[in-house]
DNA sequence: GCAAAAGTGTTCTGTCTACACCCATGT
DNA sequence: ACATGGGTGTAGACAGAACACTTTTGC
């Protein structure tokens, strides 16, 4: 009986985070298949009976990207019946925070980051996944400095706060992110400053230690 | 190739917590196939083709129990290749909050309550899908009343003060607990009296509207 | 009348918010 | 010398923690 099937197709599919352009970004894919021949979509891809879904995520990541220092998450399973058009797809879907200056991506017409406040069209639920996303990347943000996932390794503090904003979509203070942000565990003080920037050089900070808010969630470093 | 085989088994497995006997307990039933013959295990069933992952939640909690008021959240997907010892089996697990006084569970030898502060060996990774069950319940119950979901629908602060010190393993203050709780929205002094215990009678409580934290969250009523 | 649980306020402390000016540097 | 972003402190509001006694009832 129809209802009785018990093999589903599953994927992983992962959002990719990073601040590039002053801006959150998320990198996409252009499908060049049906369905949704054409269309924009985060990277996926099928789970291999040999990897647990961790391993699957991992490995989709490194298809699309050379990276180090991953903030890796399981986000939600979509599993819909109609999500996809075609045959029955249950998606694991990711998401991970990357820093611009670890990124390695061969941009093409068909790979690419996009400004998430303006997404083109996506396949699938994909959209809806990427939001999520975000509000997930908001809650971490209030509880352990995921924000440092974001950051290059040294950063000032100012770089720091406009990725808060980017995130939490909306304005803080200067004085009080400082002076929280400043008491947080782990945060390091450089005797560096940043020279690229014209104008008065900023201080640099680096994280030292970082805590997990979750066994179930990844900081996968370079070489891994 | 192996590797490259991509239709798995997809089940979903089910906490379903209630408060019994002064106690957490959670619904277990005792598997009468291999593999783990015998060993208690947590309520759970394929996926169908045709409905989707809360439908199958819903479809197995329902199988066991026939409750109304029920709190459902998608937990986490377990998929660990070696989770089942036989085949490929990629769990998509929940988690449910039941009021006592609505289940009507004919408990057998085969399914039974049992405190979560006591439980026996369990099949497959159960035991690690339980714990983190508890994880997420205590954040829930950081940030929105799903307490209620596992009190009856009048209740004593008491009671609910004593729901709260089992889900957060620690001892609460009362007279700071009721101020914070009777500052909640939603919830609404009765002009009853519990009778049934002796001693003091003590007011009774209601909630008359709760706010989800999350649109993935469900409370399934009465009747749905 | 006594055992047992119900009920009730105040103080302290730490954290979050709001807010405006001087400083160091490059041009 | 001036334009630009870097850097700094204080006062008020609010929330959480500590803490002990009186009240009401059943027996």
């Amino acid at each position: 009986m129809f209802n009785e099937i018990k093999t589903h197709e599953i994927t992983v599919d992962i959002v990719i985070l990073t601040i590039k352009n002053n801006a959150l970004n998320v990198l996409l894919v252009k499908r060049n298949n049906e369905p949704f021949k054409d269309k924009w979509a985060i990277p996926g891809g099928y789970v291999r009976m040999s990897e647990n879904l961790d391993e699957a995520a991992i490995r989709v990541l490194k298809e699309r990207t050379a990276v180090g220092n991953i903030y890796l998450e399981q986000l939600y399973t979509f599993g819909d019946p109609l999500r996809h058009p075609v045959s029955r797809v249950i998606t694991v879907a990711y998401f991970a925070l990357v820093r611009a200056e670890d990124v390695d991506v061969v941009t093409t017409p068909d790979l690419a980051w996009h400004k998430v406040s303006d997404l083109p069209p996506l396949a699938f639920d994909h959209k809806e996944i990427i939001q999520y996303s975000l509000k997930r990347t908001r809650e971490r943000l209030e509880m352990c400095p995921v924000a440092y996932q974001l950051l290059n390794e040294k950063f000032t503090l100012t770089e720091m706060q406009k990725a808060y904003e980017m995130i939490m979509e909306k304005k803080l203070d200067k004085r009080n992110f400082r002076k929280k942000v400043i008491t947080t565990e782990g945060l390091r003080e450089l005797n560096e400053f940043s020279k690229s920037t014209s104008k008065r050089p900023a201080r640099l900070y680096t994280f030292e230690t970082i805590k997990l808010n979750s066994k179930r969630a990844h900081f996968i470093k370079k070489g891994d």
